[in-house]
DNA sequence: TATTGTTATACTCTATAACTATA
DNA sequence: TATAGTTATAGAGTATAACAATA
């Protein structure tokens, strides 16, 4: 970790913003700022816990993903609506965990358009074992208190329908 | 922006993880995965903002520091600590930023191992452009409420402040 | 010796476009 | 025609290590 600066750049910044008469957008430029930041840091942390596994933030999300699927299996763009992330990165996560030997590919019984992807024995195990380190390692102390998750969990949910992430 | 889901996918988990015996995590959990998705979200907006400018957000927001230093340049090392990224990221960004006529390099008067980076004239002009188009378009109506900016910029400067980001 | 910055290299994730195969 | 997925290609940011120059 980087030693730690005199004062908080993003206060700062939102100072910077209020000289220069931005004061009405002071605010949510700080949050904004704010979420970046904390999401740096937050990945810097997950992605520690999961480097001596072999795995990325992005891969282990589909492994969790996939561990929680009630046939064990689901379809590319299952995946990628889910996980909100571009087709072609599902494609290109896929093709790394199944070199791994954690996933592999097999087809759609009724529409061969369909390409499902599927946890090996193995995928399910380091993805036990993946998702017991983080639990321990990075959301046991997130840093965050108990009424601050609460509190994040309600304002990023309020956000996120709102910028059209799901209905609900 | 994709079809919503029918069902919050981070709810979804957090059910998931207290289905799994794992309640007492499953709250961080979904609170970090939240912060993750919100991220993507608004670096979408912002650089769909910034794409015109021929900016990324990364080159922005070095831009944007350099308009607020006092002296108007820079040493680099001075950039990488503010912006808490990589000294080779910042090389990289100013690399990019010079080839764009963007900003200069300098030497420092008195430490010869030193870089000062400075904003050109149409470094200046871009900058001021970048973040009147970014307040209006993102930071006026960022889709948080007033409310939860304020509850943001409280939550997340705690973390930060706990991370080791600064002191003060 | 320690610090500053650059270079070379490599590895992420992401996105667009073109393409195949299937519905 | 529309959908699902892959491929090729490109670009972004980030990181490590080796190096040069300076303190």
């Amino acid at each position: 970790m980087a030693t730690p600066l005199p004062r908080d750049p993003i206060a700062d910044a939102r100072g910077n913003w209020e000289r220069a008469g931005w004061s009405d957008v002071a605010a949510p430029m700080a949050a904004v700022t704010a979420i970046m930041r904390t999401q740096q840091l937050l990945l810097a942390r997950v992605e520690g816990v999961l480097k001596p596994f072999g795995l990325t933030f992005a891969r282990y999300e589909l492994l969790a993903l996939l561990s929680f699927a009630r046939s064990g299996a689901l379809p590319m763009n299952k995946a990628s609506a889910l996980l909100q992330v571009h087709p072609t990165s599902v494609t290109n996560a896929v093709d790394r965990l199944q070199d791994a030997g954690l996933v592999v590919r097999s087809r759609h019984p009724t529409d061969g358009r369909t390409t499902l992807v599927e946890l090996t024995r193995q995928g399910k195990t380091l993805a036990r074992q993946a998702t017991l380190a983080l639990n321990e390692e990075v959301f046991a102390s997130s840093g965050f208190p108990e009424q601050d998750v609460d509190d994040l969990i309600q304002i990023l949910g309020r956000f996120r329908r709102n910028a059209g992430d799901f209905t609900d």
